[in-house]
DNA sequence: TTTTCAAACTAACAAGTGTTAGTTTTTAGC
DNA sequence: GCTAAAAACTAACACTTGTTAGTTTGAAAA
């Protein structure tokens, strides 16, 4: 817990939760600064233009889904394991920030370029992670034949929405929410 | 396919593809009459405001669900059965207009009052008509005991999101499409 | 042909947009 | 306490926002 906050913390917490609750375009600077507790044009102190600040969100998360399935390593040999643990990992950095979670999977279309650009394909690379345990899964056996991108695809949805689960608390944690979604997914994997 | 487009009409489809490109917000009246090939204040003589173009999509779309379940009756005792033609109604009307589904589902928030009240009642309900099949189904047995909201929520999300499947086509059916995620579904939540 | 009405138009308003320039206040280092 | 830099401020610009008023056009009904 942070005892102080330097004004370009507060004003990035503060676009978080503005942008998520009514959407980047529609939140003003006017507004995001009132919020904060200063003016408009003192933002620029701190961010270079609106879009930096919804760069440094965007990204900022961006490295932290990368972060966490990089440092989960497992030695163990079965697919349904792998799967299994990335796909914690993945709800635990959601679970970590639902707020900004919600912005990057919601809000990253108004980026501006190179940075949208460079978004995408960060983007693409992290789903590809998944679907190349998906795909070497089925290829020994563990996981049955199917279309691992279609597959993929409906496994992104479900965990993708879990920031939904943390904003009106329903008492739920992080650890019965990862298990329950990660074991309806595995199971429907069974070969 | 109508060989002719009234106006209306042609206002609704335009404000449907923009909305989803850029956002609700993010979208002007005198870039939407543009690309319908009128002046913005034309676009008055058929819809009274901004909102009410939103609020005729969203609405049209709701209908539209509310439909395909309801025609859905299905004799089989099995909730299995059950489940999975409800599934594949949902996913019909998704397939059906993936344009105006992404706008029902993404831009709802932005309904001014008191369309945005009564659209979250209606989707609560919609989403209880769900839960009801699977609590019913675990009262019975053909479930597996589990948390019926969490897993009610998965499903959503996984279903809510095959929008995206239709917008850069990969040659993937409807029927594949509802086949190979009502399947990975409802092996989860085998008994 | 005249009347009527819907649907287009132009002009404009009041408010809000992101952002810059220039200035004052506050904070930190010596 | 003095200096330098960081961070706040006010004022303003150029532009866009949704929408209204009032007018003209085009087509159908009489």
């Amino acid at each position: 817990m942070a005892i102080t906050q330097t004004t370009k913390e507060k004003v990035k917490l503060t676009a978080q939760k503005l942008f998520r609750e009514r959407g980047y375009a529609a939140v003003g600077m006017r507004e995001l600064a009132k919020e904060v507790g200063i003016e408009a044009p003192s933002i620029y102190n701190h961010y270079k233009s609106k879009d930096d600040l919804l760069r440094e969100i965007c990204f900022d998360m961006a490295q932290q889904f990368f972060a966490a399935f990089d440092k989960t390593v497992v030695t163990e040999e079965k697919f349904q394991r792998k799967l299994k643990a990335v796909i914690k990992a993945h709800i635990g950095v959601i679970a970590s920030n639902p707020e900004a979670s919600e912005v990057f999977f919601n809000e990253w279309m108004f980026l501006g370029q190179p940075h949208l650009g460079k978004f995408k394909k960060m983007r693409f690379e992290y789903e590809m992670k998944f679907r190349d345990i998906i795909d070497k899964g089925v290829k020994k056996g563990d996981f049955k034949k199917m279309n691992s991108k279609l597959i993929a695809f409906a496994i992104f949805s479900a965990l993708n929405a879990t920031y939904d689960l943390y904003r009106s608390n329903e008492n739920l944690s992080q650890e019965e929410i990862a298990e329950d979604i990660s074991d309806l997914l595995l199971k429907g994997l069974k070969s």
